[in-house]
DNA sequence: CAAGCGTAGGTTGGCGACAACTTAAACGGA
DNA sequence: TCCGTTTAAGTTGTCGCCAACCTACGCTTG
């Protein structure tokens, strides 16, 4: 209760944040001291969360620095197989294993977020919770670990897929036939479900990435 | 050229193998200062590489400190669950995705490996190798990079279920029947043949853990 | 004799400093 | 003017030290 201005974020939580935001941007450089200096901590807690991002492969390395992670095309693509697969698995163990309760919150979590249609932004942590909430009803541990992974990579793309117009509608109207399928303890379903879901998000940012005047994929 | 001793494996290799050899045991606790010593280095390297083995989830922390990881039946479970769908997936894009070459140096392996079916200890390694082949066939860094932590993960179990007496030549046969499909470019089958290896895989340590006296689960 | 408190030992987290290395710039010579 | 060499600045890797904390043992007291 005393710490108000500093909610102890550790310096993992804190550069993991900047980069979010956009003080840092996919290909720059990572110094340590200039790290150490913006949050106020010496080099050695900087160094522990910059080898952490550096394991999660949100950093590279740059000869012997560490530079942002960028995807390209190609690791877009690879990164959507595996989690198209991963988020299939989860709901279909979430529909094997889930408990009632956890359901009921995915079904409750729907009727909310069609009251956040219009807003983008409330919308998209709207929507990471209900996967992570799937995620969680599926009772594996390492799943939830992968999938974490798998998110927080994503976290290196800038915009949200959900920004294109009119995609709001038709993922939660996918979101209804997964919590449907995991209702009716079908797993095939489920999984079929979410997979093609994933397809969708990844269909609508490849469209999104066509449009941006891409600057990306320089060093 | 000039170090023959140590080939440079930095701490982080060090610490893997040395619990990999049985040095420290599931359950056991780590003291950055003995193994600094140990390794003839100073804490911070160490402490480096401890994080890193800590955000894999091979240590976890036990109050302040990192003890090794243990892997009760439950957890067994799950990564079971997750490491199949996640080959199978590898098999499946190794069919789609697999050039002829790394095809055929599947192809290869079965026959040497087939002249290991005494040797359980080079059988392990080559089994290894064979599933590392099939995951880089793929194509997908992140799927390689999920399948590493995986294995990795799996590095906390002793024995290798290959121990098992008659489950050389079973396996060896999944194998080759994993082949096969990729050779026909049959990602549906591929997949299948993975995710049932798989399955015999687990069904054969659990018959390993029955049997065992069971000095696990401690602490 | 038991229980609670205090102290001492040990371990982890953080910091500043130094050495090794890489990169880049500047200077000099052809 | 261009290229090569030398030098200097900057950054990372490693180390030893100190403070905070937790634990366990021992002592004292009821």
């Amino acid at each position: 209760m005393s710490e108000i201005r500093t909610p102890h974020k550790d310096a993992y939580g804190l550069i993991l944040e900047a980069i979010d935001v956009g003080i840092y941007r996919p290909g720059d450089r990572l110094v340590e001291s200039e790290l150490a200096e913006r949050f106020g901590v010496s080099r050695t807690p900087i160094r522990e969360a910059l080898q952490r991002l550096e394991t999660q492969t949100l950093l590279i390395r740059d000869g012997r620095s560490l530079i942002v992670g960028a995807l390209d095309h190609n690791q877009l693509s690879e990164l959507y197989a595996v989690r198209a697969e991963l988020e299939g698995l989860a709901a279909r163990l979430a529909a094997q294993h889930g408990t009632p309760e956890e359901v009921r919150v995915l079904r409750k979590m729907i009727s909310a977020d069609r009251k956040l249609i219009d807003d983008p932004e409330a919308l998209s942590l709207a929507n990471r919770r209900f996967h992570k909430q799937i995620h969680l009803a599926s009772h594996n541990r390492y799943l939830v670990q992968q999938l974490d992974l798998v998110h927080r990579t994503m976290a290196l793309l800038a915009t949200t897929s959900l920004a294109v117009e009119g995609r709001s509608q038709g993922a939660l109207d996918e979101h209804d036939a997964i919590v449907t399928a995991i209702e009716n303890g079908n797993g095939d379903a489920a999984y079929a479900a979410l997979k093609k879901h994933i397809s969708m998000a990844f269909e609508t940012r490849l469209e999104l990435d066509a449009d941006q005047p891409e600057f990306s994929g320089s060093l």
